[in-house]
DNA sequence: AAAAATATGTTGCATATACAACAATATTAT
DNA sequence: ATAATATTGTTGTATATGCAACATATTTTT
């Protein structure tokens, strides 16, 4: 005899859905909240292009777990608002789109930024830093593991 | 000066929204390899209504996270399968529709979970049930406080 | 050298999901 | 009593998201 499933909505996949969800609707509360004029997906892809200058597109789509027909949109916009420039070089011998951040991009990231760090440090705290933090490492750690399962078409 | 802003890749946002995806990932896979003739969704929603025996539609969609209009369309791939009736009853003196499971939709039911179970029985696990219910505790005890600061309009 | 497979990006389309408006009814406020 | 508000469910529509197909170029296989 197996041992008996557990109902969903007592699972950590119920749980993972749920927890995501709210964090998500946080998020873009918050966004909303400070006036912010990106959508939350592309303040993302900003602020990753930031830190990996020069990143193509189909690696940005990876990190930002989109496909590359949406990243390729997000970009398009990006670059429409003068945030990014985008450039053909070549990786791994093969001709890509890289992108960087602009001038206009990284004010625009600071300043975002700056709203966000102030609008936290003014919040009162519903969970502790310890608690986050331990939860995101067990996360990831877990993440990893099942992550080899599977294969993320990107 | 207040605490610079984390990279967004390295937020608990970022890990959650991964973690949840390819959990998802994995659930529809296993759905798949196991040949089980529902999707995860309407699966999802007669596990609930077979453990909430007489639940009324916008109960299910705040159990299962959609809004109503989607919730009452998985009822109606559901019902027209003959897994669920649906019927009028009161709920606080207010007409709504509840539902209940039907012989042929629990028959389903134990057939996919006796699926389910054996196959994971027979996986190896990647991580330990120790692990697994460690990190369900805490992402339940973080989501929970969370959720209070936010209304899901459902 | 030719064919098959792979990598990257784009376009178009299908599906998923959420939202807004409405209908019907009940409760609360004026 | 009438009006305003709230609850539940449905329909229609907009938006988000993902996938399949294609174009292009390169690498690998035969």
């Amino acid at each position: 005899m197996y041992k008996k499933l557990k109902h969903y909505t007592d699972t950590l996949n119920y749980e993972l859905e749920k927890t995501a969800k709210v964090m998500k609707i946080l998020g873009m509360q918050v966004m909303e909240k400070l006036n912010i004029s990106l959508f939350l997906d592309e303040y993302v892809a900003l602020d990753i292009i930031s830190c990996h200058q020069g990143i193509c597109q189909r690696d940005l789509a990876k990190l930002i777990i989109k496909d590359r027909a949406n990243t390729g949109r997000i970009l398009n916009s990006l670059e429409e608002k003068g945030l990014i420039t985008r450039f053909v070089d070549t990786k791994n011998n093969r001709l890509v789109r890289k992108m960087a951040i602009t001038e206009s991009g990284y004010k625009m990231l600071k300043n975002i930024n700056k709203k966000i760090e102030s609008y936290i440090s003014e919040t009162k705290k519903v969970v502790s830093e310890e608690e986050l933090d331990g939860l995101y490492n067990s996360l990831k750690k877990v993440r990893e593991r099942f992550e080899e399962l599977i294969e993320l078409k990107i």
